[in-house]
DNA sequence: TGTACATCAGTGAACGCGCGTTCACTGATGTAC
DNA sequence: TGTACATCAGTGAACGCGCGTTCACTGATGTAC
């Protein structure tokens, strides 16, 4: 039986190297694993390093201090983010209503997919909101699903929306927001009241809510 | 000059006697004003007792520990917010759609009114959400909503809600949520592209998304 | 190709801190008679 | 109305803990010549 140190082999990646190599990915990488354990309350930059299997100094080398790694984690978060909502917007083809199905069914995804990093995205007091880059990011995931309604609506691109078009802009957002919310709570439920699988979310429960929207639009 | 002993006067709610009186409704007021201040992470039980002007180990007389000052906390919101829904409710007379729309005003209202509470009640891993007392209540809450969904497409109340009901339950339920969610983080905005008051959101931006949603039953 | 030296990246012990909880205690209140 | 006694409610010191950050250090790498 080669049962022998399993617990060793387990945890604790021993480097065979004084250099990491690439800790600062790494250090990513397990703070958003602390994260998702341990949640944003809870989460301690001692028990990152500890994932990583380094020392507890290494991190300030690379981030400062905690709020400078959350906000990086945040950061690449909206990275990913916004990639995945343009990603689906183009995958909705020229019809408004569709490109707006899919965002929707990508940004639910996006935070049952990566519960930490959403989680922490849409937290306060947490990380650093006024860091630029971040700023400049999460507001391009915004605009693609801007662009969406806009069109759906037929509004030119340099022109404040009308109300209506603001409304819906809000709605879309304040629809798929909360299903996000809900589903990583496990509020939802299916009609039968048992709790919604990710599957029945992304492919039923989501797509008619929006539908709903979109109903009124097409009047 | 009367600014002698200001600070002493400012702090410390000394009491002349060794009773506090009330200091179970106390705790839980020093409580939330400590997660109003500090978020729910952030929050501490010391503080919570610092600010009642009693001594660290008093709160376990009442509470045991801090999952139950929390716990207790989040029960009294769900509470309240199921009161709150339900005075809405009837306020919206005999008419669905406008029972709906009172009810989105006072679930938006009451995240914005109560955002210590609020934020709590919805957080995961920080309070005792299998207390039975708290899921009675908060199921309480949810019901209230579902009753005017079943009224606005006309299901009798004790049969299972049909897909399409389901759709606008967790639609509306999904946007108000969503709503009260990016109002707290101070996401939404107006047309123009500044942040969106508290009336503004209440009076104009909520009830146009809701209104969205209630065109596309009644076509 | 070799050597000197600067820079970088991670160590690990140490710091001071505030935390939640415990516990023997005591002041105050309620109750039985 | 008074008295004895049990119970309740809060004290405050103490505990052990894990945290974030600092810092003198050292191993490793890169660069100039």
């Amino acid at each position: 039986m080669n049962t022998v140190k399993i617990k060793a082999a387990g945890r604790g990646p021993k480097r065979d190297t004084y250099h990491h190599g690439d800790l600062r990915r790494e250090l990513l990488a397990a703070g958003e694993q602390v994260l998702l354990a341990r949640g944003v309350h809870g989460f301690t930059l001692r028990e990152a390093a500890r994932r990583a299997g380094v020392s507890p100094g290494a991190p300030a080398h690379h981030f400062g201090d905690v709020r400078g790694l959350l906000t990086e984690i945040a950061r690449l978060g909206f990275e990913e983010f916004a990639a995945a909502l343009l990603a689906a917007d183009a995958a909705g083809g020229t019809d408004p209503a569709r490109r707006l199905q899919e965002q929707a069914q990508a940004y639910v995804r996006f935070a049952l997919d990566r519960p930490a990093r959403f989680t922490l995205m849409f937290s306060n007091d947490v990380y650093d909101k006024d860091n630029p880059q971040l700023q400049e990011v999460a507001h391009r995931a915004y605009e693609v699903l801007e662009a969406a309604v806009r069109d759906a609506r037929a509004r030119p691109l340099f022109q404040a929306l009308d109300a209506q078009s603001h409304g819906l802009l809000l709605g879309t957002w304040s629809i798929v927001h909360g299903f996000a919310h809900l589903a990583l709570g496990g509020e939802l439920r299916d009609p039968q009241g048992q709790p919604a699988s990710r599957e029945l979310i992304l492919s039923t429960l989501l797509p008619s809510a929006i539908q709903l929207l979109l109903d009124s639009i097409r009047r």
